[in-house]
DNA sequence: CATATCCTGTGGTCCGACCACACAGCTAGG
DNA sequence: CCTAGCTGTGTGGTCGGACCACAGGATATG
């Protein structure tokens, strides 16, 4: 057992047990060691490992910003964990539009069920937000349309508009888990986007065709139409790796 | 910008341009920490969160296995990732329950349609292993099922070989990135699923429920069957996580 | 009372040292 | 000559101590 992870598992075991929660903070690195009775190396290896896991947020100076704040945000590490896999050539990019798919064609179906009020199938466990809320989410997302009308838009910018829009529109199902995961795709192969632009023939005539589809998949989930929704964000995603050739 | 963060570019660099590949090794840390003009410290703490990340592999020693070797586990990492925000309570369990139905009934219903010989729907963008091997990885999943026949199983080693067979059927659609996500999954929840096994009524019953509803859900995707081993394997994840009231 | 200053505690970084470990090569004994 | 044992060397693991930059609160000063 390494020094550095009696830290982990105390963290761990003072979050199950309630003795630590979302807002406050860790104890300073000389306490911890301290009281752990390892040197602060051992304790900072630990620390940096929680806040690459999105545990904790740390900032020097003083005050109730300062020091190791506890936070949850699994999105950014596992964007992290997608990009360093990524690299190593061992995550196909096939798999992760696959995934994509996936994933998008199940939350577009429970947001169009969820909108034509027939929600409750028996698989609703989470917590989820009443029907009421999805007009607003919604209205949200058709927001970020608006803006990628713009034409004087660069890839750049129109794809990080893009990414917004299928993250927001994954999460109108509810699932924190599965939210994240699409968020951390999308921003994990925003590079590998980027740089298959020029693959396109016409990068004008592809984001006219982009938005459009946007529009349809909105609408579709508007209208209660799950399977209509399913399968026009499948079509759309895969339809723009087939055209960049970013399937592999 | 932190001095760790410049190793985690460097190595992520390295990688992506193939200068770092699968079985090597990173320069030792000293060297590192020199040629990046920073000190040892802050290597460490960088090769610790890679290997949080499952991109390294660090051991004492000399030879070809000490050292930082470089290697692709992202499953790990994920468990380590899900049960630090489980932890924290705000991943809620049904959403975990939610993310497995959505992706064993998936992974079961590609298994049969290309056991069924229809798998070219042209969604097998991965480079996926061929139907042939097929059978083999079935027999492996079936091999885990016979262990489990054993009557004096204690719950927690009926579990451990129950998620050993879901992980191996959500191996069967050759999805790398799903695969490592349900391995997580289950490993990450594991230690819940043990803690709520004095909720079920009655253990030796359940354990025979399971092990039927394991049977058919291969003998659906042995002979076929998409829509029925999907059906089967939602019903028997849901079926349980209520009967151990763990839907939250 | 308002302002400017100092104090304190935080993480960030660094140095130098020593340990445990594992292999490779050498040396002493057969 | 061969083998068993020892030693050298390089690896990560750990430690204590030191100094810095920063931000907020306490305090002194006008």
């Amino acid at each position: 057992m390494k020094n550095y992870e009696l830290v982990l598992n105390r963290v761990e075991a003072d979050l199950a047990a309630g003795r630590l929660r979302l807002g406050e903070r860790l104890p300073g690195e000389r306490s911890l060691a301290e009281q752990l009775g390892i040197s602060r190396p051992s304790v900072r290896e630990a620390v940096r490992v929680l806040e690459a896991m999105g545990v904790v947020r740390t900032a020097t100076g003083s005050g109730p910003e300062a020091g190791a704040v506890i936070v949850a945000e699994p999105a950014s590490p596992l964007t992290a964990l997608l990009r360093l896999h990524l690299a190593t050539n061992h995550l196909p990019m096939g798999d992760i539009v696959q995934t994509r798919v996936l994933l998008e064609s199940w939350t577009a179906r429970q947001a169009a069920e969820r909108q034509a009020g027939v929600g409750a199938d028996g698989r609703e466990t989470a917590g989820a937000v009443a029907a009421p809320g999805l007009s607003d989410e919604l209205s949200v997302a058709e927001g970020l349309l608006d803006r990628m009308d713009d034409p004087g838009l660069t890839p750049e910018a129109f794809h990080l508009l893009d990414a917004e829009f299928h993250v927001a529109l994954s999460a109108l199902a509810g699932n924190v888990l599965i939210a994240a995961v699409m968020s951390s795709l999308r921003t994990a192969i925003h590079g590998y986007v980027l740089a298959a632009v020029p693959n396109l023939a016409d990068w004008d005539a592809t984001a006219v065709g982009l938005r459009s589809e946007h529009r349809s998949i909105v609408a579709a989930i508007r209208a209660g139409q799950a399977d209509q929704a399913a399968t026009l964000i499948t079509d759309h995603i895969e339809g723009f790796y087939e055209a960049a050739r970013l399937s592999r």
